[in-house]
DNA sequence: CATGAATGAGCCTTCATTCAT
DNA sequence: TATGAATGAAGGCTCATTCAT
C-alpha cells in the first residue's frame, strides 16, 4: 500500500510550485490546528514552529482561514473519492471474488485504515472544524453525494439481491456500516491510540459484526 | 420519561443558589459555545446575549474556562451515571424481562435518546471541547470507568453465558455497541437533524443490527 | 464674542456623557490628526498622548475612522450653520445698518475670523480629509446647500437690487467672495500664522477689495 | 499653448534615462497618491497598477518618500518658475500692450489655467502633501521667493505708479490676487470639475473682480 | 450583586524594504 | 535591470479580566 504524503499531495494540488517555507507553514499549521483547534491557534505560533516570519504566512495565504481551507480542501476530495474506489465497485459486478460483501468490505476497511493512519492530524482538523465552517461542510457533503453515495447504494442493492443484506432501508444500512467503521477508526486512532491494538483481529471482529448485523433475523 | 432541564440541574449542582442573571449567563454560554466553539466565543458576546454586563460573568466565574468547566462538568456525570442505570443492571439478574439483551438495550437506547434530545447543544460542546481540554477528558474517563464500564462488562458476560453474544472480546462488544448507538444519535441529532426520521423504526433497526451482529456467525 | 470650546461642544453633541478619558482621546486625536494627517496617525500614538490605553479608544469608537468622523461631523454643522447666521440675513431686510453690504460682510468676516482662530487644528483636519472621505464631503455639501447657499443668494440678490453688486452671476459672486475670505483665513492661520499680522487693517483691505471688486466697472 | 507632459518632463529632469517600467511606476504613483493620499497608498498597489514587481520600485527609489519627492520636486519648479514668466515681466516695462495690468493678468491666468488643467492630479498631491512634508514646503517657498516674489513685487509697484492699483500694501495685493486666482482654479478643477463651466466668461469675471477690487475706492 | 469603563497583552494583517536569483 | 519571496516592525482591533462605583 503506497504512502500518502499529504504535504506532497497538497503541493501538487496547488497550481503553483511550493517554496520550502510554504511547505513548512502547512506542516506546522496541520500540527497545531490538530493539537489545539483552529480558533485557538495563533498565526504567530504557526510561524514560529514553521521557522518563518509571521508575514510570510500571509504572503501565501490571504487570511488564516484561507490557510485552513487550503489545507482541508484537497483532503476532503481524497477522503471521499476513493471511499468506494471505482475498481472495487465496478468489479463487484464482474469479479466473482469481489462479489462477496465480506471481501469487498475487508478491502475497503483496510484501505481506509491505511488512509486514516497516514492522516490522523488532518482528519482531526476536519472532524473538529467541519462543525464551524460551512464551506468545509459543503465541500464534504458534495464529495460524499457525488462520489460515495451512488456507488454505495448500488452495492447495497446488489448485496440485498444476493441475500447478503437483509430487510433494512438502504440509508439505514449505510448509517450502520459507516457508524461501525468510523467508530473503529476513531477508537483506534483518536480515543485510544496508545492501546495495544491487534488490528488484524479487530478488523475481523468489526467485519463479522457488520456482516451478521445486516443479515435478516 | 421526565424532562431534563439542564439549567435547573446545573443550578442544583452549584452549591450556592443561582441568581436569574447567572442562569441567563449559562443559557447564553451554552448556546454560543455550541454554535461557534469555546475558543471562538467571546465573553462579551455571552454577556450580550445574556442581557448582563461584561463584568457580571466574572463575578460568578473567575475565568472563561471556569465557565466552560462548570457547564460541562455536571453534564458529564449525568452523561455517564445513568448510562447503565443501576436499576437496569441490577434487575438484569433478577427481573426475567430485563434479562433479555434485546429488552435491556431497547430501554437503554430509548433512555439515551431522550437524554440526548434534551441536551443537544451541551453534548455538542462536550464532543468538541473534550479534544482540547484534558480536564474534561479526565472527568469523562473517570465517570466512564467507575460507572459504566464495570456494569457494562458484567452485563456482556451475562449475555455471553446466555448465548446472546458470540465469541467477541468484551471490549470489542462495547466498542461495537457504543459505536452503533452513538452513531445513531450523532446522525439523528447532529448531522441530519432536519431529516424526516421515523425514530421508532430506526431504533428497531439499530437494535436488530446490534443483536444479530453480536451473535456468533 | 464667546469662546468656542470644541471639546465641550463635541461632548454635548454626543448623546451620552463623556468620560474624561474620552475627552482626552478627542483632544489628542485632533492634535495629531492635524499635525500628520489621519492616515499617518496611529491609534497607539493617540492613546499615548491621551494618557490612555490603546484599547480604551476602541471602547468609545468602533474604528479609527469612526473617531475621525465623530470629531469632524459636529464641526461641519458648526462650520456651515452660522456662516450666514440667521440674525444677520434676516436683519438685512429690516435693520437699516445691516442693509449695507459692507457692514454685513464686516460682521461676517469678524465672526468667521474668531471661529477659525479657535479651531485651526480641526479645520486643518477637515480641509485635508475632505479630499479622501466622501462622508465628510457629503456632510459638508449638505450643510452648505441647506444653510449657507439660500441665504447667501438672497443677500446677493438684495445687494444687486441696491446697486452694491454689479453685473455678475450670483454663483460667481459667491465664488469670488468665498475665495477671498477663505484665502485670508488660510494665509492668516495656516500658511503664515507666525507673520506679524495687523488683523484689523487686513480685514479692512479685504473688505475693500471685495466691495470694489463686485461693483460694476 | 504647448502640451505639458509631466511624465516626459520628469524623465528629462532625471539625470539618467528612464526605463518604461520606471515611467509606469511614476504614472501609477501619481494616480494613486492623488486618489487616496500619500500615506494611504501602499507601494504594492503602485507596483500593481504599474504592472511591475514590488521590488522594482525600490530599484529606482530608495524609499517610498523618495518616490514622492522625485515626483513632486520638478513640478514645484515648473509651478513657480513660469508663474511670472520672464518674458511677461520684462516686457511689462517695454511692451506697451503688456504694460496694462489687465492684459498681463489675462495672459497669466490663461497660462496658469492651461497648466493646472494638464496637471490636476499632481497639483492635488502637492496641495495635500505640502502640509506634512517640510521638504516640499521648503522647496516651494524657495521657488516662490526667488522666482515669483521679486517679479510680482516689481509689477505691482509699476501698476501702482500707473494708478491701476490703489492704496494696498504690496503683500496684500499679492495675497488678494493669488487667493482669487487660486480660488478659481480650485473651484474649477477640484471642487466642481463636473459643473458646466463657461471658462472664458468666468475668467473675465475673475479679472474684472481683481481689477476693480485693487483700484482705490 | 451588578455595572461598565479601563486595561494591556495578544491577535491577524499590512507594509516598506531587502536580497538572492 | 527586474523579480518576488521573505522579513519583522507596526498597525488597527479584540478580548479576557480588573476594579471603583
Amino acid at each position: 500500500m503506497e504512502r500518502h504524503d499529504m504535504i506532497k499531495e497538497l503541493m501538487e494540488a496547488a497550481d503553483q510550485k511550493m517554496t520550502p517555507k510554504q511547505a513548512n507553514i502547512i506542516r506546522a499549521a496541520i500540527e497545531i490546528f490538530a493539537e489545539k483547534g483552529y480558533a485557538a491557534t495563533s498565526t504567530s505560533e504557526i510561524a514560529n514552529r514553521a521557522g518563518v516570519a509571521e508575514g510570510t504566512i500571509f504572503r501565501h495565504y490571504k487570511t488564516k482561514k484561507e490557510l485552513l481551507i487550503s489545507i482541508v480542501t484537497p483532503m476532503i476530495t481524497r477522503f471521499a473519492a476513493p471511499f468506494f474506489a471505482e475498481k472495487f465497485v465496478n468489479n463487484v459486478f464482474v469479479d466473482e471474488n469481489l462479489a462477496d460483501m465480506d471481501t469487498l468490505l475487508r478491502e475497503l476497511i483496510k484501505e481506509r485504515y491505511e488512509f486514516v493512519k497516514q492522516n490522523v492530524p488532518l482528519l482531526k482538523i476536519i472532524l473538529q472544524e467541519m462543525a464551524f465552517h460551512p464551506e468545509i461542510q459543503r465541500g464534504y457533503r458534495e464529495a460524499f453525494v457525488t462520489n460515495v453515495l451512488p456507488r454505495f447504494k448500488k452495492a447495497v442493492e446488489l448485496f440485498k439481491e444476493k441475500g447478503q443484506i437483509g430487510d433494512f432501508p438502504t440509508e439505514t444500512v449505510m448509517r450502520l456500516t459507516i457508524s461501525t467503521v468510523a467508530g473503529f477508526m476513531i477508537a483506534r486512532f483518536i480515543i485510544m491510540p496508545d492501546f495495544d491494538w491487534d488490528d488484524e483481529q479487530e478488523i475481523e471482529y468489526t467485519l463479522r459484526f457488520i456482516r451478521n448485523g445486516l443479515i435478516d433475523g
